[in-house]
DNA sequence: CTAACTGCAAACAATTTGCTCATGG
DNA sequence: CCATGAGCAAATTGTTTGCAGTTAG
C-alpha cells in the first residue's frame, strides 16, 4: 500500500541492483510489482499485473526473472499447493502463514519460539537447518468482536525447544 | 515389516473394501506395494514396483488409484520439492519430516512440543488449529564422530532424489 | 562493444483424460 | 450384466530452453 510511483526504484530493484543484475525495463516492471505485492503471487499472476504496467513482457520473462530473484536469496518460493508456485519478497522478515480453513484467508505471523524449536530437532537428529515449511490452517474462533485477523505478531509463547524424539516406522 | 503374502489382503486393500471399491487385480497390487512401502514413493517409483509384481498395470491407473484412495483419506500425498507428488499411508501415525537437501532422503520424527507450541500459536491469533503442515530441510553435520546421525529409515529415497535431479529444482 | 536479457515457440516433465475394451460383483 | 476400471496415447498444465534479435553498462 505504499506509494511506490514510477518514479522511485523499488525494494526490490534496488536488491537487484546491489546483486549485480542488469535493470532492464522488464525487470524493473517485475521487481515493482513485487514490492507492491502484499499477497503471494504465482507467475501467472506476476505476468498479469507485470503486463499491466507494460505489455511487452513475456511469460518466460517472469520465469526468469522470478528464478533468477529466487537464486539470489531475494525472493522465496512457497508452494501453498495448487500446482503453481508462489512468491513474496523475502525481506518481508521471517513470518509463516495461517490459512483460515473457512475463508481461505492468510494471515501472516513470526514466532522466534518455533525457529529456535526447529533448529533444535534438526539438531537433534544431526543435521543442520537449511530452510523449513510450515503452513497452519485453523478456524477462527467466533467470539471476540475485534480480530485485528491482517497481520498478527505473536511474540512469547511458553513452550521451549529441547524434546525430539526420532521416530523410525515399524 | 509383516510379510504380506499374496494370499493375505494388505492393509490398504482393507481399506479399499472398506470403502466400497472394487478390487481389480492392478488395484490389489498397488494396495500392496503401498503397504509395504516404508518410505514416501512417487508415482513413477509406484508404478515400477507394481510393475515388478505384475507387468499388466500402466502408470494411468496408479495415478488414478493412488487419486482415488487421496480422496477416501487412505493415503495422504506430500510434497518434498522435485516436483512429483509423494505418498504415504495415512495410518502410519503423526509425524514429521526432514529432508536431507543433499541426498534427499527423508527422516521421519515425531514432536510433541511442536503440537503445543503452533496450537498456541493459533490460539493467540484467535484460531482453532485445525490442521498444519511441517517439513525441515537440513544438511548433514559431517564433522563429529557422533555417529548418532544414521537415522534414515530408507535408502531408496536418495535414489528417488537421484533420478529427480534431472534439472529440477533442489 | 558484448555479455546479459528478451520474446517466442518448441521442448519438457508430471499428471489428466477421452475412448474403447475388459471385468468385478 | 453393466457400472467401474484399465490401457494407451493424446491432451493439459506449469515451467524451462534454444535461438536470434535487443539492450544495459
Amino acid at each position: 500500500m505504499v506509494d511506490d510511483s514510477k518514479e522511485t526504484a523499488s525494494a526490490i530493484e534496488r536488491l537487484c541492483i546491489e546483486h549485480g543484475l542488469k535493470m532492464t525495463g522488464q525487470r524493473r516492471v517485475i521487481a515493482r510489482v513485487l514490492s507492491e505485492a502484499e499477497d503471494h503471487p504465482d507467475v501467472e499472476e506476476l505476468y498479469q499485473r507485470a503486463a499491466e504496467i507494460d505489455s511487452r513482457i513475456s511469460v518466460a520473462t517472469v520465469y526468469r526473472t522470478v528464478r533468477l530473484l529466487e537464486e539470489k536469496g531475494i525472493l522465496e518460493r512457497r508452494d501453498f499447493g495448487g500446482g503453481r508456485a508462489r512468491y513474496e519478497s523475502r525481506d518481508n522478515g521471517q513470518h509463516y502463514h495461517l490459512i483460515d480453513v473457512d475463508t481461505g484467508k492468510v494471515i501472516e505471523f513470526e514466532d522466534e519460539q518455533h525457529v529456535a524449536l526447529i533448529t533444535a530437532i534438526a539438531e537433534k537428529l544431526g543435521f543442520n537447518l537449511v530452510s523449513h515449511r510450515l503452513e497452519l490452517f485453523g478456524k477462527k474462533r467466533e467470539k471476540i468482536a475485534d480480530g485485528g485477523a491482517k497481520k498478527g505478531q505473536s511474540d512469547k509463547n511458553a513452550v521451549l525447544a529441547k524434546k525430539a524424539s526420532v521416530r523410525k516406522r515399524g
